[in-house]
DNA sequence: CTCGTGATGATCT
DNA sequence: GATCATCACGAGC
């Protein structure tokens, strides 16, 4: 079996508390991933916190676990510090950190991060990437350089092969503000929870959710579908 | 620099 | 069957 360490179990603790709260305290952590091709490390500088159904005071309809566990959200529902990764839009994997207290299916998208190991690695897993600060400024981009697949979710990121490390000395100012790519409600100012160290040049550039242009194909011609098969 | 858009498949209703 | 917690690329300033 794999036994967590005391530290492990100390850091655990750390990260069972409110999203919101922990989102700041969170940037400038560094988080590694070993794989058979080596070791990626990465200094997290934006992230997005995402809470669960059961505080009523914040419903988060922006959450995956707004309406209730499911097979693909599941890690959510366990301990802190465990991945939840996830694939989308076809093409896209994006990685989570399971955080909030136990009971609440909250965590934290990782949105961007300083690559401060394994860089060469990190560019051959992204090799459309045109500079450092380019490797994993966004969380498709993040979750890429690390090698990070749906087959990581659920796994304990406190664990071997991977490895997280709180920030040594405080990581200087944050700044706020809506989360990126959230449809609805889950995306206005009201829920302004992405928080990224400011001016870090690795932090994503803000693209506010476009309103997603439902296809009128299905709704049209309105009277003239009564017989189609 | 800022848009607009196509790619592409798991997931949930 | 619609919806995506996105990215890369190309057109037009």
């Amino acid at each position: 079996m794999n036994e967590s360490t005391p530290a492990a179990e100390q850091l655990r603790d750390f990260l069972s508390r409110d999203a919101r709260e922990l989102a700041p305290l969170l940037l400038g952590a560094v988080l590694t991933h070993e794989s058979r091709d080596g070791a990626v490390s990465i200094r997290l500088t934006e992230v997005e916190a995402y809470l669960g159904p059961e505080d009523s005071l914040h419903p988060d309809p922006g959450s995956h676990t707004y309406r209730g566990p499911t097979p693909r959200n599941a890690p959510m529902f366990g301990p802190a510090g465990h991945l939840y990764v996830y694939f989308t839009y076809g093409m896209h994997h994006c990685t989570n950190i399971v955080c909030g207290p136990p009971g609440v299916a909250s965590a934290l998208l990782l949105r961007a991060g300083e690559i401060v190991g394994g860089r060469e690695l990190a560019q051959q897993r992204r090799p459309t990437s045109k500079s450092p600060a380019d490797l994993a400024s966004g969380p498709a981009r993040l979750a890429k350089a690390l090698g990070l697949t749906t087959a990581d979710s659920g796994r304990d990121a406190l664990a071997p092969p991977f490895g997280l490390e709180l920030p040594s000395v405080p990581s200087g100012p944050v700044s706020s503000g809506p989360r990126v790519g959230v449809a609805g409600a889950g995306g206005s100012e009201e829920y302004a929870w992405r928080f990224w160290l400011t001016g870090d040049p690795t932090v994503s550039k803000y693209k506010a959710a476009k309103p997603r242009t439902r296809k009128q194909a299905a709704a049209w011609p309105p009277a003239a579908t009564f017989h189609q098969r």
